[in-house]
DNA sequence: GTATGTGCAAATGTTTTGCACGTAC
DNA sequence: GTACGTGCAAAACATTTGCACATAC
């Protein structure tokens, strides 16, 4: 067993029930209403690969609801972000794009992003996080989250193949 | 002596003839043209605080030439990160920054954000630079570049005081 | 002289907002 | 019934691009 993790960028098991009571609970607190847009947005976000832009789960939505709009999955995403299940990232390509949070997932990971073919791995190294920790304590602060990003090429023989289709703006 | 170091987000000293030479050299390479606006963009970058954006960089860049436009700034700093002068950063709140690059600055390093505050103060920790180097080698990456971000809360009675005037959106 | 650069305004792409209508509570 | 939510289109924002004119080489 080592301090180093890593895993694939794609929906790991997760428990949608506690996510929608979470959810719900939030809700409740704030005075907002449950409606069925929020559930079938909530749904597809929690079956869809990790980080989905609006644009991808849009699409994942209309496929059950065509009549829902632009407007609302952003608003939607934002509400899951300050609630606490879904958190933003941003690689770089000018989208921004939602994951389920490591609060969700009772995991912390950052990640690896290929320069050549877009995949994204994900890592988790406990030694970092300590020494990170420590940098901010030197300093006086304290940590809400952070954000950790190693960009470079992931040398398989598909990727170099690919070529740069859908790599990141950099 | 330890293996962490910090420092707040002013302009380090640098030597700007060596970044010039750099800039003309790529210039000349790439059969680009030297124009007085590329130069007072420049001299303006070179003493800027660091993460400036567009428009605090165009409002400098105006104080001595008030008909440059906003569209010349953006292409010149993209010219800038391309022949490797400066980098663009990107801390969340909707706006690209720029900042003299590594290799320009012989100096590595990585940024803690006030969400209060916005105030940006650099570290650098050799501990951790090897630490993800190894977890890439163990993927099998090869690392062009990484962002580290933390964000948190400085806690300096200022900051405390000042409330969340220049948060970053997060 | 010609290719490259500039300034302006218009276009682009993403995200946000105003508003009339709809719906949860 | 009322406050909140939705869909649409328009606005807002940062950034990029097209084009006529200017300028470095």
């Amino acid at each position: 067993m080592t301090s180093t993790e890593h895993v694939e960028g794609h929906p790991r098991k997760i428990d949608p029930d506690a996510l929608f009571e979470r959810l719900d609970d939030y809700m409740t607190r704030k005075g907002l209403r449950s409606t069925s847009q929020r559930r079938v947005i909530a749904e597809t976000f929690f079956d869809s690969p990790k980080h989905v832009t609006i644009d991808e789960l849009l699409a994942a939505v209309r496929e059950r609801e065509p009549r829902i709009g632009y407007a609302t999955v952003y608003r939607t995403l934002k509400l899951f972000a300050e609630c606490g299940i879904a958190a933003e990232r941003n690689f770089g390509d000018g989208q921004t794009r939602y994951e389920l949070s490591e609060e969700a997932t009772d995991h912390h990971h950052d990640h690896l992003i290929c320069n050549q073919c877009g995949r994204i791995i994900e890592f988790h190294d406990d030694r970092i996080e300590k020494l990170q920790e420590q940098v901010a304590k030197e300093l006086g602060f304290d940590i809400s989250s952070h954000k950790h990003e190693i960009y470079g090429d992931c040398n398989r023989t598909e990727c170099v193949a690919e070529g740069r289709r859908k790599a990141p703006r950099r």
